[in-house]
DNA sequence: ATGTCACAGTCCCTGTGA
């Protein structure tokens, strides 16, 4: 079974993009962030001719998030159950696995009040995880707008006093992994910085100016599953891109 | 730091967010 984590800069403009991608990946569950778009554009219908069941919690101008499954796709939450009004979170049972698909907020600067927002809105996260129950096979997949080490920064002096950086967010990442859960792609690849994100400015994708900050955070038996995580840099390429590519974490079937 | 992209409204340019 293969699941993925793509943030796609608006399903409306990625449409094409993520169309070929299903096509061609052979995709089980992917974890989607910035539709940037209403249920009501949302494409529950090409979607079902691919294969796929979806749910979405969409806002419309702003971020957004979905689940595409083939493996099944029931009891659908959104959000954290509080008063936040942005669409930053959904989770569902897909294939024997909870998932959900995250749109951490990206905190805009140290400063701003909106990097307080980040920092409480992972700590619900971290709330909402730690309440698990201790036998649930479990799949966290989004942009989580943290870089969680140097070796995910391209260039770690160009990020000081930067959000995505911050030993605060750190922090935070490590408190969601501090409830059980693995970080697949660092764990499978230890020395490849496999950066997901790459500024549309500045040719950085060519540059190879990165950042690692979508990940697939996994339970420790899921984690035993892992054949192979890797980021599809194919997808950053060509016409029209997001400028983040999927991560993708394939498991060996459950004996 | 900034060589871009996407969105909505001010609607074919501009401000905002990333």
């Amino acid at each position: 079974m293969k699941v993925a984590t793509w943030n796609v800069n608006s399903l409306t403009a990625r449409w094409p993009r993520v169309d070929e991608w299903l096509r061609t990946r052979d995709v089980d569950i992917v974890l989607v962030q910035e539709t940037k778009q209403t249920d009501a554009k949302f494409p529950f219908d090409a979607l079902r001719d691919l294969g796929y069941d979806a749910a979405h919690y969409g806002q419309g101008q702003w971020n957004g998030v979905a689940i595409f499954s083939r493996v099944g796709l029931e009891d659908v939450t959104r959000g954290f159950g509080d008063d936040d009004p942005e669409a930053r979170v959904i989770g569902a049972r897909c294939g024997g696995l909870q998932v959900y698909s995250c749109y951490v907020p990206n905190g805009r600067a140290l400063d701003d009040p909106h990097y307080q927002y980040k920092l409480s809105w992972l700590e619900k996260l971290r709330e909402r995880l730690a309440a698990r129950p201790s036998d649930q096979r479990i799949v966290v997949g989004g942009d989580f707008n943290v870089a969680p080490t140097d070796l995910d920064v391209y260039d770690p002096e160009a990020f000081v006093g930067a959000t995505h950086v911050s030993e605060p967010e750190r922090g935070a990442i490590r408190a969601l992994l501090a409830t059980g859960l693995v970080d697949a792609a660092r764990q499978h690849n230890p020395d490849d910085p496999c950066y997901s994100w790459w500024d549309y400015r500045n040719g950085s994708f060519r540059r190879g100016w990165g950042l690692r900050i979508d990940l697939l955070l996994v339970d420790d038996v899921t984690a035993g599953r892992v054949i192979d995580v890797h980021v599809d840099r194919e997808a950053r390429k060509g016409e029209k891109p997001s400028d983040h590519a999927p991560v993708v974490v394939e498991l060996r079937d459950e004996i």
